[in-house]
DNA sequence: AAAGTTATATGATAAAAATCATAAAAAAAA
DNA sequence: TTTTTTTTATGATTTTTATCATATAACTTT
């Protein structure tokens, strides 16, 4: 399923978003070198947790999110990455293992670099090290409020909150309503924090209360004020 | 209640655990000229969450809790921090505010080192910022690990593993049984996840089962190979 | 020492959510 | 297309945990 396709240059990554857009030209051609541009399909791994990290990945074009097994084996999605966005820096950086696993949500294009590249690129420039500090600082804030919002929220809300985020994360389809992501009910449980049936239970409680709209996969955020609100992100 | 204490500059910092122990002689005096040592009381908030981000804290010796407000202002406790640690980083490095809400647990002493001049040892010594992003990067490994836990697990896995936590971070008095932290329930609570009566009678249980005992707020551990089962570490 | 406050304890009850069982629908594979 | 597998749906039941009420114990403050 993982195929090199023609390698794309760093030179001309048109996407703009990534921490290594706004590196010189010389130190893109660096990267360039040795990297590699691959190919998962849609529910395919790109690295499992406890894996050995050889390399930071950069989601050239795709959706992915980053999940770790729990009790009994039960998933929890910690993050999502999309275009632009880098994977796996952490485990680099703490000189660790892949700490989550990640999985291609479309099929999805990714360079990886490998660490000895990325960590002499740190060297080079060091305000690369304030952008991943100000990425870990991030995702650290994240993970807390999600700590706390697992901890005190009831499932609606949770429900509700993850709706909201997925919203803001991968954006919406052209009638703006339509969440831009394609997940199983297992996978909002997972994301919230509860089981397959409970989410589908209060995915229809919240269609019926014409709230959000349900077509199969696709999620209609009718009144997206409402949502908020059960969500109680205000806290 | 906070009092400026004579001030202990860092070039004789004892305890060696700081990030600031192996700075150069220059870069502790250049730290010690402006920083203040205060006195806290158990139980003082040192800052709140959502206070602008002035320095950072350097915990000369104390305990110190980091706890979030959730739903109705229950109180979530994200992260403990005893002597040699710092606090209050990651607002600074993402220019944001406290995140967290900061208490001394006993009576502390704390170093305050305003912003611009932690910013400008940064600057000065490139090692400090490997030693920050490795900070930030074992801090989001423990979140993203307690959030699965909560996730997942029950009260009674909960309140076990809070304890083996506490021991972990705290250490035990000369019995090698005893936790060096005193917290209330309502604390235990905060910290696992749920509300003061469940810690109250899982804490009951656990010494009924003789895996705990419990003295007044004095907890201790008597069968920590049994607690440890009951935490389901090894997931 | 007495009064007030906070922390701990315990029972009864309610609510929330998980679990189990099963069926129908949809998607994927043969 | 047919078969197989996965996903969604739904009801019944159980388990877990929170909530409420109240009592006692342990500190603090006066």
């Amino acid at each position: 399923m993982k195929a090199v396709v023609n390698n794309i240059p760093c030179t001309n990554c048109e996407h703009g978003k990534s921490i290594f857009c706004h590196l010189t030209e010389e130190e893109k051609s660096f990267l360039s070198e040795v990297k590699g541009l691959n190919y998962y399909k849609k529910g395919q791994t790109i690295f499992y947790e406890g894996n050995h990290a050889h390399g930071i990945f950069c989601l050239h074009d795709g959706k992915i999110k980053l999940s770790k097994l729990g009790k009994d084996g039960k998933e929890q999605i910690v993050r999502f990455a999309k275009t632009g966005e880098i994977l796996g820096y952490r485990a680099l950086l703490s000189n660790d293992n892949y700490q989550a696993t990640a999985t291609a949500m479309v099929d999805s294009y990714i360079c990886i670099i490998p660490k000895d590249r990325f960590l002499k690129i740190m060297e080079m420039n060091s305000k690369l090290s304030l952008k991943l500090i100000n990425l870990l600082s991030k995702d650290l804030k994240t993970a807390e409020q999600h700590l706390i919002d697992i901890a005190q929220k009831s499932v609606k809300e949770r429900i509700a909150e993850s709706l909201m985020v997925l919203g803001s994360t991968f954006g919406y389809l052209k009638d703006q309503k339509t969440l831009n992501i394609s997940m199983t009910r297992s996978e909002i449980a997972d994301m919230a924090g509860t089981t397959t049936e409970s989410a589908i239970r209060t995915l229809i409680h919240l269609s019926d209360e014409k709230i959000i709209d349900l077509e199969g996969k696709n999620i209609k955020i009718l009144k997206p004020q409402k949502l908020l609100e059960i969500a109680n992100i205000n806290d």
